[in-house]
DNA sequence: CATAAAGTCTGTAACCATTACAGAGTCAAG
DNA sequence: CTTGACTCTGTAATGGTTACAGACTTTATG
């Protein structure tokens, strides 16, 4: 099938299905006469692989070794929990940033009563710094 | 005071001061004979600002209309209050975002109980949809 | 059969914010 | 005078995706 019915199927844009080949993420497909991509169902397969662990928010980079994993079935489990874990980590990190600038800015937003630019307490906060 | 200088005393990278120029977000400098450029103290305090600001993660558009607001010091806090809102509406959404990530990848990877790629949980429910 | 429309190709650049590098010029101290 | 530290500009890399231009191919319609 040509790319845009492998897009169709697979739930990914055009570019992005080019882009996962050109990364070496996505199998080199064969080509027809005329140069189109020629895709089978096991392109389908890991285009779908790749759009549900993109949107589990795994890098590319953490996709092409699970991928690669993927295809080795006598492996140990051992490398795709490891990725998933750091992922996992990784995510809790970002959380813990987030909510401490959610409180940070919380604070700096309470601290304001709405008056002029001239007594502005988020600008006051924001200038100085005070940790 | 030159870049080196307005660096250490702000704290902002020397590649990343000329960046805040170029894009505008830090008002232009003088220059000596030889072109180098002359920071004030304005600047560092703008600088300082920036940095602050960048740390509580607003982006820079945000920053620049920030900054254009502290000058006309008898307007109204409004907009400032705007955007720290809105800035701070959308941590919220990531960090919902990231918790339903983590709560998906924790379901899939308990689901793991360490065998053989080939019967792999993990990659299993990376390769089919579910929602 | 001719033409129009839809699909595909490649290469390049945009987004955001920052950092890194190369090659040239400037300035101060030894 | 030379060495080293500093600065300048322009360009490109990062990550992941999307968009565009210009050329080509295939399919559908008149």
């Amino acid at each position: 099938m040509k790319i845009g019915e492998a897009s169709r199927l697979s739930g990914c844009h055009i570019q992005t299905i080019r882009h996962y080949e050109r990364v070496g993420i996505l199998s080199p497909t064969a080509r027809s006469e005329s140069g189109y991509r020629c895709y089978t169902d096991h392109h389908i397969q890991q285009l779908r692989f790749i759009l549900h662990a993109r949107e589990l928010g795994f890098s590319l980079d953490d996709i092409r070794e699970l991928l690669s994993l993927k295809e080795q079935s006598d492996l140990s489990c051992e490398a795709v929990d490891s990725i998933t874990e750091k992922h996992l980590h990784g995510i809790h990190n970002r959380i813990r940033h987030l909510e401490s600038l959610a409180r940070e800015l919380r604070r700096i937003s309470a601290s304001c009563s709405g008056g002029h630019i001239a007594e502005c307490r988020i600008l006051e906060a924001l200038q100085s710094r005070e940790d």
